[in-house]
DNA sequence: CGGCATCCGGCGGGATACTG
DNA sequence: CAGTATCCCGCCGGATGCCG
């Protein structure tokens, strides 16, 4: 596979076409996985300790079952969630942030504080 | 308008739901402008100087007119790239990164940075 | 040349019902 | 309770054609 990484800042002026897509390949997976209409809103809700399925439903109004476990399995395969199951009748599950899914702490905070930034910024015209 | 700015690390433990989303705003922001099939391929393109509309469209293979023409739009709303349009007949026009687009490196740079960790991350399970 | 108008297909994602 | 299955609609975005 291809791990070539790109100094953005500085990126080789003969790069391919073909190697262009291949760099912006990482930006995409970043922008997909932070992306699209629950991600956040489970990101956050998961920041702040372990929840059974039902809590994090309520917790965020409006998403149905199929989108909010959608959503947590694709958080799962990233390793960003971890998932518990119970043997409780009926069963619980539970999700929590993983150790790793806390990196994501860095590149939301600069999406924030761009972002922020931007508001004022087109305010003010 | 609210210009509350948040700190993410702490988030007050009373924060109401409506806030919340309040707060997902300058996030979604961020995501917005960058994310879709073209914006990446666009702002790169424009990184490297001003460019003709088609131009552009020829260093960026599929996309239609439609699609460029509504993304720079975007872009020019956003007060991210400039327009010039030249009295030549046929009429031809410039496209380039305003100065406060570039801010927008430091955003590219740490979702490149994550999104790169995070392939190796993930190919090395 | 730089766009806009129109038509249209795919699919993300909502509503609802059902199951282990 | 934690999902899965089915149906369905809106809309993003592609194809094509036209216009100043």
């Amino acid at each position: 596979m291809d791990t070539t990484d790109y100094d953005l800042e500085n990126l080789p002026p003969d790069l391919s076409y073909e190697d262009f897509l291949q760099m912006l390949l990482p930006l995409r997976d970043s922008l997909d996985i932070l992306g699209g209409k629950w991600k956040l809103q489970i990101i956050f809700s998961l920041k702040f300790g372990r929840k059974r399925f039902k809590e994090i439903q309520r917790e965020i109004p409006g998403i149905t079952s199929k989108m909010l476990s959608k959503e947590l399995k694709d958080l799962e395969m990233n390793d960003l969630a971890t998932r518990y199951v119970h043997n409780t009748a009926p069963i619980t599950v539970e999700y929590e942030l993983s150790e790793y899914g806390k990196t994501l702490k860095s590149v939301v905070i600069e999406l924030y504080k761009w972002g922020s930034a931007h508001r004022k910024h087109i305010t003010s015209k």
